[in-house]
DNA sequence: TAATTGTTTCTGTTTTTACAGAATTAACAG
DNA sequence: CTGTTAATTCTGTAAAAACAGAAACAATTA
């Protein structure tokens, strides 16, 4: 056991409470975030029953948030050798994990939205009866969520150095782009 | 009164209710979010009585409402000739607002993080006694979050004309990077 | 300054969400 | 098979959030 408590180092309970408090303006409820800081830190997979004592959560509690945490594919499965208890393990590389929530953010807070904007668009297109405003602005905001889509699926794609690059360059990004001045920088 | 009853119009209402479950989802209350979706279609500035008849909202919730938008910046308060009431417009650019709401999250559910962490990574930085795993993990946090928080500020400051150059070059802004043929769109 | 109209804040209620503990189901070992 | 332990699902309760209506407050104009 070479972390025994984490929540006893000071800083650790911290950040685990921290994350826990952010959670809940995140959409995630208190339970899952701190579950999720706590495996984050530890160095070795956890069993649910750690988690239950280290957190002081119920059982049931633990059970749905690794769920959740799963459904985000930032927490996975492990089996320990000689152990007959499932073991959760945290992602710690922090770009796949800013990748795997946004990919399932996407999935549930997007997606439903530009579906029914693309039905609502193309039944205004049709409707002479509809105020104009109303036709135009739906359309608009149709197509500009599918283009931020297109652009995400396509980025979340790059290979992570690629992306690290990217994101150095910042806002340098600009002066790369040919045929015009007239990007600033 | 050009749009007399806005929720008259089928597509309108869908629009709108669907837009106020969505704000469940995306961190704002269903008033606030029907009353955004509401002065989105709107063509014309519209006074709080409006909006609660429209809504059927209590009068208190839309003045809450039409705070917390201002709050985001996405809708703003405007005078109407002829009339003493406050009137209300919500911002069309849809640039301008994403860019506004992106920015204030990032002030109310990124900087607060950002600035614990950097705490913690300096006192642990110091403290002899820390778990490896538990240093090792809040810095990095600290580091790629910071960082991010940085491409973010460079880059929302860009014109909004390179913003839209850079979203339709999607993957292929890779291929732009000097110095590497590494970097495959 | 009094009457009117509009806005915000406060208070209690309803609805929703989070949660603990119990019951159930599933997995395994003897 | 059968006893045992782990894991999930179910159910009732507690906590939090959303909301309506009333009260308080502010501004405007006659």
């Amino acid at each position: 056991m070479t972390n025994g408590a984490l929540l006893d180092h000071p800083d650790a309970k911290a950040f685990i409470l921290h994350w826990g408090e952010m959670g809940t303006h995140w959409g995630v409820n208190r339970s899952v975030a701190q579950v999720h800081a706590l495996l984050y830190l530890s160095d070795r997979p956890l069993p649910a029953d750690d988690i239950v004592d280290q957190l002081g959560l119920a059982r049931s509690n633990v059970s749905t948030g690794l769920k959740e945490l799963q459904g985000y594919a930032i927490v996975r499965r492990v089996h320990v050798e000689g152990d007959r208890r499932d073991h959760f393990v945290a992602e710690t590389d922090l770009w796949e994990m800013l990748m795997r929530i946004s990919a399932e953010r996407k999935r549930r807070e997007i997606d439903p939205t530009i579906a029914l904007l693309a039905e609502l668009a193309e039944r205004l297109a049709r409707d002479k009866s509809a105020p104009p405003q109303v036709r135009e602005r739906v359309t608009r905001m149709h197509e500009f969520m599918a283009t931020l889509a297109t652009w995400y699926e396509q980025v979340r794609h790059l290979p992570k150095p690629t992306l690290v690059t990217l994101m150095k360059l910042g806002a340098k990004v600009a002066r790369l782009i040919p045929g015009g001045k007239k990007h600033k920088a």
